[in-house]
DNA sequence: ATTATTGTTGGTAG
DNA sequence: TCTACCAACAATAA
């Protein structure tokens, strides 16, 4: 599912269901999602909280409690949040997708006199929920967010300065460089931008810097604008291995860059 | 059967 | 300490 505008979809569908609701019970259904904390102690640390704010930063979600203890979440490659209203659990001919099963973690959550479930889902299991009494290092060690923070392009040149070897497509997906940025969003920005992805960060100059930072909000607003509307993604080059460039017409071609797939045009994405 | 998939982490080696 | 590389985690879909 999910790279930073995924994420922030998330966030704003959670914020709706969960921002100022009262946690009333909490089913671990799978143990590997909390770990390393015991299940026991997550529904404890939980159970009887209300959660106060939702924010994101990068790929990562962050819930606070009125405790002012934390949840951060992160959902992995196939991780997301479904809400599934009282009327639906009673109701067996409900909407209910068939991907329940892969129902992970469980809150029933009271809000408005409402009485809901908030249901993780993630079939894959690569996310996690982590209670905390304080922010993780995993929070803490990301870059600035393009969305939250916006690009400094003179910190972003500067960490950029420092990867002699690294690709430019690589440095966009570290997260301490910026958050959120994954193999999608990293692939379309470099196209946006026509800067070819195997390109030495460390070359990049200033007038490629501002092209890259426009290229990143580029795909990002316009990825959360396709979400919100519920349209598919057109993407300009993942995913389009041999179809023809929509900018030059060029055959887009398809690489290993990093141990990630990485399609680019050859015609119109040019080495720094 | 084989290969590929929107991501992170922990180990190793330099 | 920093950087680079790789296997592992797991479930589908083509």
């Amino acid at each position: 599912m999910p790279e930073l505008p995924e994420v922030e979809h998330v966030r704003r569908r959670l914020a709706r269901w969960m921002k100022g609701a009262r946690i009333v019970r909490v089913d671990v259904l799978d143990t590997r999602m909390v770990r390393p904390t015991k299940p026991a102690v997550f529904v404890d640390a939980l159970t009887g909280r209300t959660v106060t704010s939702i924010e994101r930063r990068g790929k990562w979600l962050r819930l606070r409690l009125d405790d002012d203890h934390r949840v951060f979440a992160h959902l992995g490659m196939t991780g997301w949040f479904e809400h599934e209203r009282a009327a639906d659990r009673s109701n067996p001919h409900a909407a209910v997708g068939h991907h329940l099963r892969f129902e992970r973690v469980r809150f029933v959550v009271t809000k408005r006199a409402k009485r809901d479930a908030i249901v993780y889902v993630d079939p894959r299991r690569w996310g996690r929920l982590i209670f905390s009494r304080d922010d993780i290092a995993s929070w803490t060690d990301l870059g600035p967010d393009p969305l939250a923070d916006g690009i400094d392009l003179d910190a972003l040149a500067a960490r950029l300065a420092r990867r002699k070897r690294a690709s430019i497509k690589e440095v966009l997906m570290d997260q301490t460089v910026i958050a959120g940025i994954g193999n999608i969003q990293a692939a379309e920005s470099l196209w946006k931008a026509g800067i070819d992805p195997r390109s030495p960060a460390s070359r990049i100059g200033r007038a490629d810097l501002v092209k890259l930072a426009a290229a990143l909000r580029w795909t990002i607003e316009r990825t959360l604008k396709d979400l919100a509307g519920h349209a598919k993604s057109p993407f300009r080059v993942y995913g389009r291995n041999r179809l023809p460039c929509s900018r030059c017409g060029a055959t887009l071609e398809r690489f290993e860059l990093g141990g990630r797939t990485t399609t680019y045009c050859p015609a119109c994405q040019r080495p720094l």
